[in-house]
DNA sequence: CTTGAACCTCTAGCCGCTAGAGAGATTAGA
DNA sequence: TCTAATCTCTCTAGCGGCTAGAGGTTCAAG
């Protein structure tokens, strides 16, 4: 049974995260000391390093409860958990896409200034003036 | 002279966001018909064309604000546009380079399930153990 | 027993909108 | 000129995923 603090160091989420994190049922709520606070077990650390894990890989909140409720049913299949991973997939390809095409233009808008006073900045005027842009984005 | 309606079809900008930018100070508080609806000029739809544009950038709001109080400076040095525009793309380039690292963990895991049933889910079993993972994220 | 760190609950704020309620204004057609 | 449909108005609250702070209680070391 460890204390809050020491599972925020273990797991590395803060404090204030693992309450927000019971509060919005992604974890049970734990046992509590004779004086109200909070001990957590082994098994509790556990699903919280499950939960960290996914959020570093960007998962919304939404799918990672739903992956925490599929890996309660070992024998179900699994097809869903793969879809979710997959989706996410797909939503972190499609905005790295956005993100090129962004990164592109300002890479031309950038570079493209070699003006000394605001009325004749390229970027600013790029800003004003969509036709300059290379492609829609 | 036109309408809060017509001004967000010209700019592509929805009509809450309109007062939004206005609430926050980005454009001015536009005139009034007598029956208090808004209305707007050429010039007002040029700068909402020039947030529209900057945000398409992904530019924060405090950032497009500064440009726009720039660009009412003509005569003033532009290094601090230039700035703005570079350290953005700098911001850019590191989002894509983490999404970069979570689309080849995200591929890595979702391609590597081959299970039927959640018991054996890699996609699961990676979360629970991050040491299945290539590279820390 | 004292002290200081850690913990508690609660509320509010961050960004950039978006949605909805309930009321008033405008405009096109009959 | 009237009516009906469509805009527009203000105001408040909500989204996701936390984060910060106030004001109070509990714990553990010395």
């Amino acid at each position: 049974m460890i204390s809050i603090g020491e599972l925020a160091i273990r797991t590395g989420v803060k404090i204030p995260t693992i309450r927000y994190y019971e509060q919005q049922g992604l974890i049970a709520a734990p046992h509590r000391s004779s004086g109200n606070q909070r001990r957590y077990s082994a098994q509790d650390a556990k699903r919280l390093g499950f939960i960290r894990h996914a959020r570093d890989l960007g998962l919304p909140l939404d799918a990672i409860r739903e992956l925490l409720r599929l890996s309660e049913h070992p024998g179900e299949p699994c097809g869903d958990a793969d879809r979710i991973a997959a989706g996410h997939l797909k939503l972190v390809r499609e905005k790295i896409a956005r993100l090129q095409g962004l990164e592109r233009e300002l890479q031309r808008i950038a570079s493209g200034c070699n003006a000394e006073h605001v009325r004749d900045c390229y970027v600013l005027q790029s800003l004003s003036n969509h036709s300059l842009c290379a492609d829609e984005h």
